[in-house]
This record gives C-alpha cells, structure tokens and sequence, in this order.
DNA sequence: GCCTAGGTCCCGTGT
DNA sequence: ACACGGGGCCTAGGC
C-alpha cells in the first residue's frame, strides 16, 4: 500500500518558487505548474507559443509536457532523455530549460506569473497489458491458419525478409510459399507495397515467386489498387471474431497457470 | 490580461469530490486528479492497468489523459470527441467514464485515493506558429530552386500525380520535367519509393520519363541503394542554410505587413 | 548507433 | 464521412 505524498504551492513569488522547483527537479519529483507562459522551441523543427495559461509537467524522469487548456497532445514537450534547469530572470520571469540530445532540442518555458506548483513522489508499480495489437493478431493467425486458408502450414513468424520482417511465413497446399502482412487496422496502399517488397526480395534471394497475402479487417481503395496491379492477393479478416478466439487462448492460458500456481 | 482562476481540493473524500467533479466537468472546466486509480480500456484496442498512483488531466473540451509518473506518452486516454462521466461507487471508488464515438472507445478510470483535486479555467489565446516543416523547406526551395541546380524553372508546387502530390514540379535547363520529393529529416527507402510512384505515374500519363529528385539533409543507405537503382537522384539540403533563408523570408514579410498596417 | 515498423497513434486537409 | 500523409511524431525491437 502506498500513499500519495504531495507538495502545494501557492501564492508564492518566483523567486521563491524557484528554490523550491530546483529541488524538486534535482530530486527527480514530478512537478506540476499552473500559470501564465510563453514557450520556444528549436531543434528539429522550430516554434513559438505566444502567453497564456497553461498546465507545465515534469515527470520524475525528465520528460517535459506543455499542455493548453485543449486537446489531446501537449503543444511542446521534451521526451525522457531531457536535462531541465530552472532559473529566475528579474523582469522575465521564472525560466525552465529543458535540452535534449540526439536530436538537438531546446526547449524554453517562460513564466511571468505562476497559480500553482504541485510537487510528489507517484509510486506507481501497477502492471500494463494491452491486448488486441497486431502481435495478437498474428499470434491467432499463426496458431489458426484455416482462417486464412485451407491447408496453410505456418513455418514461422515474424521471418527476416531482406531488412523487414514478414509477419507469417507459410507453405500453401500446393506447396507455394507465402508471405502475410497483417493490419489490425484498414490497410493502405503503404501496407500493400511493403508485401510487395517482400516478395521481391524473396523471388531475388530465393528464385521463387512466393505469393503475397494482404490480411485486414478493411481496405483502402489505393491499397486494392496496388494489390490487383502487383498481383498480391488479400483477404478481409473479422476482428471480432479473432477476439473471441483470443479471448479463449487467453482463458486457457490463464487456467494452466492458475493450475500450476496452485499445486 | 488574466488571472489563473484556481480551485484545490486536498483531505476531501471521494464522495465529496464527486460533487466537485461533476460541476466542474458539466462546465467544463480544466481538472487535474493525482491519486491511485486502475484504468481500463476497450475500443480499437483494449488494456489494463493495475493499481498505481497517476496524474488524469481533463481538458477543456473533455479530452482525458491519464499520466504516470514517467514517459512522455499518457498511458491511457481519450481525445477531445469524449464524453465524461463522473460516479461514485461505494467499496469501489471515484469512477471516471470517458466515450468516444467513431471509434467506439470506453476508457475507465477507478480512483481509490484522491490526493489532490485542481479545477480551473484557463485562459489561453495565445498564438502557435510552428516553423521549418516540410510546407516551409517546400515554399524556401521553389523561391530559390537554384539551391537544387542552376536554371531550375519551378512550374508549380504540391502537383497532383495520379492519387499523390509530388512537392515540386519543375523544369531543368534542358526541357526535361524534374519531379521533386522533401525529407526534412534523413530520407528512408519509403521516400525513395515514393518519388519513384510518382516517377512511374508520371511516364505513363505523359510518355515522358521525367527526372526525380530526392532532396533531404541526410539518407539511410536503404534510400539510397532505392534510388541508385531505380535511376533516381538525390540532394543534400543544409537545413541551417535553409533556416537562414526562411528567417529572411519572414523578416521581409513582417516588414511589409508593418508597413501596411503603419500607413 | 541506425533502421524498421507499430501505434487506441493524433491531426489537418482534401474529396 | 473517409482517405491520405505528416509529425519535433514516440516507442519498442533487432542488428
């Protein structure tokens, strides 16, 4: 059991607030501020964000994230990697730096007025799993290859083609090979040319045309497109019934281990 | 001028918050809750996340990010389009729901500890501008096209080839169509294929092979076998040098519309 | 270190 | 509404 341990300030000057965000920062805290900002930026790409109220957080890594009042993706932000100084500036205001290396990124926050400044230590050990991604999907393929087609012999997953990777590699009933490239969303004309150079690149390493199948719950026109001009073949696959064989592996799964755990 | 409008709410219980939350979320006010929560997901993927201490943000317009202590990306979320509901569940906890149509998305957020409550409504108008995206090396390269080669005539800029837009359409001093594509970061071998569609397209429409240009700062080895091999060629951009012109360009600008908007 | 590929990618633009 | 492509994309995995 853990308790959140928390830190508010309020009221305060700059200068004050100051000593305590160096601190904080130094301490690897996670830090919130609330107030009125202007931000440059220069690396990659470069911009500016004229003043206004907004939401600053550094996490207990470094990571840097300037929100706006809307939307999902922070207007600047500084990844991981960032090293962050705070320093007070008499008639600027209160300056956070963050920089980055590889690639070259400087970002710059400039208080004139800060609402509040929150500081903690989260504790937080709490497992993530996401399921229904494309290795799921290919999982499920690969251990249900009918669902594809008749007599479908899975030979491997995930096959080194040239410098990509093909999702399955299989052997038809004819004796063909076969590459499939798996979306778990609509695929574009982008996903059809990268079967194409799987293909290619196992016709030049192999001597062989290995068919290409194209596997998605949708298609995009261009996708189609590309795939009838490239003669690669595709087929549409049920998302929803996937899920339901994989929620069964899932619940196999978890009674084997409930089994062994138990004894 | 504005003020950061701020309310905090720490010690209270769940039940009291509820209220809180539920007023401040009807006015859609900004919210930030640091406590112990699970979080559940489903929709085009879905997830789990165990118990742990984390920050949630709701935007302003209901978009819902919950952080954890690390990281630049939230580990769950819901964009702008959702809907947020707030209840409390004896012997469960503060129950966050946010869904999101088209895609269906169910996001819950089950809090069993608050340790702070922020509710405000901040003010921002301030002015983003972004500088030295593609759009801009695209612009500074059609004024000046001897950057590329010399007696360059540019013909028109995002032409539609087939179903893409080629960046620059151009003609060279010998009457030949030059077809340019912009990286503004290192050229990977898509890029390189891409230009090549456009090439490809091109031909066919107009039994003419025109010329095509890969221009980008730097280029993996892939992109460059790519475009060895399919008769492409490429350029090294200076970004820096580019950069110098668009600071040029803009100072000019500015200096026109002051003297506009002085008269 | 670079490159390849996925992501609940998000987001803008165009049809 | 969907399709298409960019992004300071970020992040994970392989070599």
């Amino acid at each position: 059991m853990s308790y959140v341990n928390l830190k508010v300030y309020s009221g305060d000057s700059l200068e004050e607030l100051v000593e305590v965000l160096k601190i904080a920062i130094a301490r690897r805290s996670l830090v919130i501020i609330l107030g009125e900002c202007r931000v440059d930026y220069e690396g990659r790409a470069a911009s500016r964000l004229e003043l206004g109220e907004r939401v600053v957080i550094i996490k207990q890594d470094s990571a840097l994230l300037v929100h706006r009042p809307h939307g999902y993706s922070p207007v600047n932000w500084q990844p991981s990697t960032a090293i962050i100084e705070v320093t007070f500036k008499p008639s600027v205001g209160l300056v956070l730096h963050a920089v980055r290396d590889r690639p070259r990124e400087y970002l710059t926050v400039v208080f004139v007025r800060v609402g509040l400044v929150v500081i903690g230590e989260l504790v937080d050990q709490g497992g993530f799993t996401m399921y229904l991604e494309e290795r799921d999907m290919r999982d499920i393929l690969a251990e249900n290859p009918w669902i594809i087609e008749e007599d479908l012999r899975v030979l491997g997953v995930e096959k080194p083609i040239g410098e990509g990777y093909v999702d399955i590699y299989a052997l038809d009933k004819s004796g063909r090979h076969v590459l499939v490239e798996l979306k778990r969303i609509t695929a574009t004309r982008e996903a059809a040319l990268q079967l194409y150079r799987y293909v290619e690149v196992y016709r030049k390493e192999h001597g062989e045309t290995p068919r290409g199948i194209l596997i998605a719950p949708s298609f995009a026109p261009t996708a189609l497109e590309t795939l009838t001009r490239l003669g690669l073949e595709y087929r549409y696959v049920d998302l929803k019934r996937l899920w339901e064989l994989f929620k069964k592996r899932e619940s196999k799964r978890v009674s084997l281990q409930e089994f062994f755990t138990k004894k």
